[in-house]
DNA sequence: CATGAATGAGTATTCATTCAT
DNA sequence: TATGAATGAATACTCATTCAT
């Protein structure tokens, strides 16, 4: 499985420096192994053994961190929604217009159906599954409206409404492009966007003028005081 | 199972005054058995035999009418999708503007997940195994997207794109109004299709204009000529 | 499948010019679709609707015909068997030597393996199920075996030992003929055989002198005497 | 079931004295349990279901050990083979004459369908369905050929159509025998195997010299080393 | 904690046979 | 006689989960 773009693909592995206890160190192994099983033969088609297998453990291992079958891919589920999500808040931290805010969170969530589509139809297959993969993304998109609405970028009646259509729209186009069923990806995303956004009250000229400033980085956390400390001393 | 709306309700039944043979009846009972089950324990969980006992059949019955446990739902998804879409498309036969015509679509389907929450949420997890659901729909969709935009009501830069915000919004708004999570449906469709329209480049006043026509009654098909025939002779 | 031997191709087809009543034609086509199925599944994996389906009958047919499954196979051993068995014999009908006649049986039989080695491995099949298949074919070997020794020709302790050298010796090498295991059939049916002769107490030269004469043709038989008239009056 | 003649008994059973890991001590009794059913109900008929109620297990328990319905049948044809060569071998060690080697492993090879008829019958059931049954005893076979052919002892032309005539003659004989067809096994075995012996070039009062020698004893193997030693310390 | 053998209910699918038409 | 839909028991194989070591 092709690695996760650099600033995600830590959300399974210990933190530079880091050396978690056995157990934490166990249960990434396990929720690795799940996440190459789950892609290559998708959520129902996974077995706890085959899980066990690609870990190198045996079966009855994995019911010493998770108590069902269920608890895993609910684990990654959220272990991943998390990730993605702290990763892109923090790398629009600066940004005040709730707009641009809004669609840099659209853009790099679209970014990682073409960078990754492997891991985005994982993160497609768990949603449907688990509703908290969306539910922990919703405050932070809805913050963002509200800002936006508040700076009179946005005119928007219904803020349920609103987080649906951007919803809905984002999760079926990142499919697409993750399925490779878009030609063009770049051009496809900005339009797509801009619709988005002339439909939460933008005007046409406001919607492209946002979709054309740059994105910004998407960095590596800042990590923890207590490994930045141990590293210090190394 | 709730029955579905009138004009969808007889999408395995037989026409009027119809006596299909013994074979399609089968069939036909078999299907609706699949529907039953598969609402109740969702697509992973249906197997055939719980198909067969709630058919009132030998699990063996099964296989003589469909070779394989996908091909059940493969029938009965596109059954479902090629119903809905006949029937949504026959009601608005009538009507030229391009604009209305999608909305109506649209709303159409969103009264789905209102009216018949178990159809809606049940076509849902087809849709997302059998991708014909949506691709047999796409196409009608299309033609009204390009009819409205040689009529100058829409203003789309990619089609692609705007299909996708279409679909990927009404599937959405589906799931979540059949959940029951939306708390007052029709104002909620209201807002989304607005926003929607204007992502498709209508002004908001357009868009509300276009709304606020009446949806026009759905009703059951012209019964083909010789079923028709046969009728009148009884 | 390649067809038989002329002289054995015609035990399930009408003789020349016959026209059997629609009751024998329907069930030698299904005789003759099992053939097709038993050689290329097995017997084992012959089932009773692909052998309809092949006929081109529906499976309820085929219990008009034989009242088991088991049935169709025994009786399709007992034609076969019978068959070869009589044009065999009639092949040698004028030699009065038994130890020529004894080779020629051997002879003709191992040329089934080399000549039609699906015939020969579907009549193993058949033979190891059916004990009828040998038991069919044992007294004649038997005869020729107790006219050779009454000739002088054999010198014979155990009758029944040596007709058990006789069919194990013979069985064995069709098998490994018609699975192309032997490289040069010929030479080795030769040298095989004057084996055999000689563990029936020939001394070398007499038996290689026999396995030289001339294998004696072939021939279809003289068709049965009803045929005969009619054809004549054609 | 009938016990196996004791030197052949313990292919399925410990060592004296052994206590193998309990992976190993079910994966035995599976195979014994495989010995019971497929005797009693053939090949074909043979469920592992059964296998594993006669084994006093669940039927999930077969496949820690065997991947396929198949494998268990080849495992076991491969162990029984295995040790009735192992021990025939054996028993003729110290033995010089290339043709009494020879004969004493066909008419150990018989000895077990007369004293165990329903090992034999399913050694026979086996070797049909798995080649290797008979490939692994051919190399023995050969060998003893080849060492009476250079010993002046037999005069075969065509090695090949040697083995096949021994190993046809036995494997049917040893059938009748074991089905009961023969009255007087002793001197049947006896007639036969001289007639065998014949063929393959000795003259018939040399063939009945060496079948008039003793048969050796067919001894339990010795003991591994390491077992030896534990049950010196017992 | 980790192991891995054992469990046993569950699954899709096959197939000989019956029987109403 | 032929049909072919229906039957329903049978079967190989899977897998979440348990538990003794």
């Amino acid at each position: 499985m092709p690695a996760l773009p650099e600033p995600l693909a830590h959300f399974l592995l210990p933190e530079d420096g880091e050396r978690p206890p056995k157990r934490e160190r166990t249960r990434r192994q396990l929720l690795q192994a799940a996440v190459q099983v789950l892609s290559a033969r998708g959520l129902a088609g996974t077995s706890i053994q085959e899980i066990a297998r690609v870990a190198g453990m045996a079966p009855g291992t994995v019911y010493n961190h998770f108590r069902t079958r269920e608890e895993i891919f609910e684990a990654l589920a959220v272990a991943l929604s998390t990730t993605l999500n702290e990763r892109v808040v923090q790398s629009y931290q600066g940004i005040e217009d709730g707009a641009q805010r809004m669609s840099i969170g659209m853009r790099r969530f679209l970014w990682l159906g073409e960078t990754s589509p492997a891991w985005a139809l994982l993160l497609m297959q768990l949603s449907m599954a688990f509703p908290q993969v969306i539910e922990l993304i919703k405050p932070y998109s809805l913050g963002d409206l509200r800002l936006a609405r508040s700076q009179g970028r946005f005119r928007v009646a219904d803020e349920e409404a609103a987080i649906d259509m951007v919803f809905g729209t984002c999760l079926r186009a990142m499919t697409r492009i993750a399925e490779g069923e878009v030609a063009a990806p770049q051009a496809y995303v900005s339009e797509l966007l801009q619709m988005v956004l002339c439909g939460l009250g933008m005007a046409p000229a406001d919607a492209a003028e946002v979709m054309a400033r740059p994105l910004p980085p998407f960095a590596l956390p800042a990590a923890p005081l207590a490994a930045r400390a141990r590293r210090r001393l190394a």
